[in-house]
DNA sequence: GCCGTTTTCGGCCCGACTGTTTTCAGTCG
């Protein structure tokens, strides 16, 4: 459910927008960009902070925009934000998205020749007035024609599953070229975001132009955007479009900067070069320097090191106060792949799933796990083959018997239940207290009072974890009419405990979610709700998002060993 | 517009690249 935190914070963005159009300092421009994306951020409701009158104690958030925030709470409206859209038309604002195109020149198409939307600007583009202004030239002109051309085409920011796929087929084409020694990905790739918009990739060679050469002659590539010395960028086909993959090749020596840099993201990078600037030192892609003198290059470690600062994980960076914290030597310590030991949501072929058990414990023994839990889908779910009372009876069997043969792993007998339209579970009591592990899931009525019925489902005394918990696609469907604050308040008052659904179409609850359900003190299972074999790999994009949250080992439950995992399941 | 154990005024990240320039402006990441 959309809150205030965020409808202010996309009317800042828009200020941002409309002030970088009407050519105001950039600083301004900032100070609205980043008081949006603090919004954003926030995990405390924006509407308790104003009532408590401590907004203006957030980071980047002063007595002006406070006063906005508070204009807004009151009355829903912004002044100023009507102020300023009056004076820049919506059409006008849109122009930003096109590549290439910035807000100075949009001021001057603006001012010179009356352009207000994407429109004027194909005119005057067709009968040469735009050639014609000052600062302009054919090729500022043919470059801000493709900037439409790839505008008009753009596509929607890809899932990291995606992404990832894509990026480690680029570098294993990469290696192929000899004389390459580092190769990483970078941007926001490299931090595991959710979604990503293009693919970043960074490597160290000798020879940056043939590698370039190489990069650009990658097979699937549809158009090379650039082709330098040091930097390539090219469209490639894919399942889903095009996608653009970027590349810029450094010297050895700058590789730590260099990764430090094109990871980002932005604010953090921004942030650590305040702290070189107190300390009379500059950082940039190419090293931290004490006036000429180069003092970091060759790894983040030196980078981070120089400031006393670790080496965040990737997907710490997005200075959410990670860097206040490690300075204080206070910077938790989050959850890493070798922590889980099992996989808590597992479909098999009993239902949709395509595994019979003994496969998924194969799969599981190979992964290194000590259990994974089988949880198919319960009766109602009749397009998912939902198992019935006697067919769960059977199952309960045949996964006892095969634990008895099965060693260093054992599955665990769990469900996925349905949670019905009335908050009641699709599975009698009897059976349910033979499970190690219930999952209870919305399927279906996702209008449908759905906060009350997994709060009834919360409060069942046998149901472990809501799966999925705001059933949101990343690809497009936008979740169930859901309160997700009153969802979480509820598994703290139960002590239950929520699902972190590592698909990564889903990855459900998502970061900030996470994050808010942490602060209630609440323990997370981690899952990949995979019904087949290579869906186990989502397990990393589900830690990738808990990592965002800043999960530790102790937050997640399936970082404990069996026999007290259990425990903790059967209080 | 934000921010401050050197500052309540005057700073605010840095460099590449491109195209328009004749010394720089705009855009991007």
């Amino acid at each position: 459910m959309e809150n205030k935190n965020k409808e202010i914070a996309n009317l800042f963005y828009q200020i941002a927008d409309a002030l970088e159009i009407k050519g105001e300092t950039g600083f301004k421009v900032i100070a609205y960009q980043k008081a949006a994306r603090v919004l954003e951020d926030l995990s405390q409701d924006v509407e308790a902070l104003a009532a408590s009158g401590k907004l203006a104690e957030i980071p980047g958030i002063g007595k002006g925009m406070a006063e906005k925030i508070e204009e807004y709470l009151k009355t829903g409206k912004i002044k100023r934000y009507e102020e300023v859209m009056k004076e820049v038309p919506e059409g006008l604002l849109k122009l930003l998205e096109i590549p290439g195109l910035g807000g100075k020149t949009i001021h001057l198409m603006h001012k010179e020749l009356k352009v207000n939307n994407l429109d004027d600007l194909k005119k005057v583009i067709q009968d040469g007035s735009l050639e014609k202004l000052y600062g302009m030239g054919q090729k500022k002109v043919e470059n801000i024609k493709k900037g439409i051309e790839l505008f008009e085409q753009a596509q929607e920011r890809m899932p990291i599953y995606e992404a990832m796929t894509i990026a480690e087929e680029v570098i294993e084409y990469l290696k192929m070229f000899e004389g390459l020694s580092h190769v990483s990905t970078a941007g926001s790739l490299r931090r595991m975001k959710e979604t990503v918009g293009d693919i970043d990739i960074l490597a160290t060679g000798r020879d940056g132009q043939k590698i370039i050469k190489h990069f650009v002659a990658f097979p699937r590539t549809v158009r090379v955007l650039a082709e330098g010395e040091t930097k390539g960028s090219i469209l490639i086909t894919t399942e889903t479009g095009q996608r653009q993959v970027d590349l810029r090749i450094v010297e050895e020596d700058s590789y730590g900067p260099a990764l430090q840099y094109f990871t980002g993201s932005k604010a953090h990078n921004i942030k650590l070069r305040g702290l070189a600037k107190d300390k009379g030192l500059k950082i940039s892609e190419y090293g931290v320097f004490r006036s000429e003198k180069k003092i970091a290059g060759r790894s983040e470690e030196e980078v981070y090191g120089v400031f006393g600062l670790p080496v965040f994980p990737p997907e710490m960076r997005e200075d959410r106060g990670e860097i206040e914290l490690a300075l204080e030597g206070k910077l938790p310590v989050i959850v890493e792949p070798e922590d889980i030991k099992g996989d808590l949501h597992v479909h098999s072929n009993w239902s949709d799933g395509v595994m019979s058990l003994e496969e998924v414990a194969e799969h599981g023994k190979k992964l290194g796990y000590s259990y994974i839990a089988i949880c198919d889908h319960s009766q109602a779910a009749k397009y998912a083959h939902g198992l019935s009372p006697d067919r769960l009876a059977e199952q309960i069997e045949q996964i006892d018997k095969l634990n008895s043969k099965l060693k260093g792993i054992k599955l665990l007998k769990g469900i996925e239940v349905d949670i019905l339209g009335d908050g009641s579970i699709d599975c009698p009591e009897e059976l349910l207290q033979k499970l190690d592990l219930v999952v209870a899931s919305i399927h279906s009525g996702f209008k449908k009072n759905v906060t009350e019925r997994i709060i009834s489902a919360l409060k069942h005394p046998l149901v472990n974890t809501i799966g999925h918990p705001t059933g949101r696609l990343i690809s497009g469907r936008e979740g169930y009419e859901v309160d997700i604050d009153k969802v979480i308040e509820a598994a703290a008052e139960y002590k239950k405990i929520l699902e972190l659904n590592a698909y990564y179409d889903r990855l459900d609850l998502n970061e900030y979610n996470l994050k808010k359900a942490k602060e209630k003190g609440l323990l997370i299972a981690i899952g990949t709700d995979t019904h087949y074999a290579h869906g186990f790999e989502m397990m990393r994009f589900g830690l990738a998002i808990a990592r965002r949250a800043w999960l530790t080992k102790k937050d997640i439950i399936n970082t404990l060993p069996v026999s007290k995992l259990l425990a903790l399941l059967k209080k």
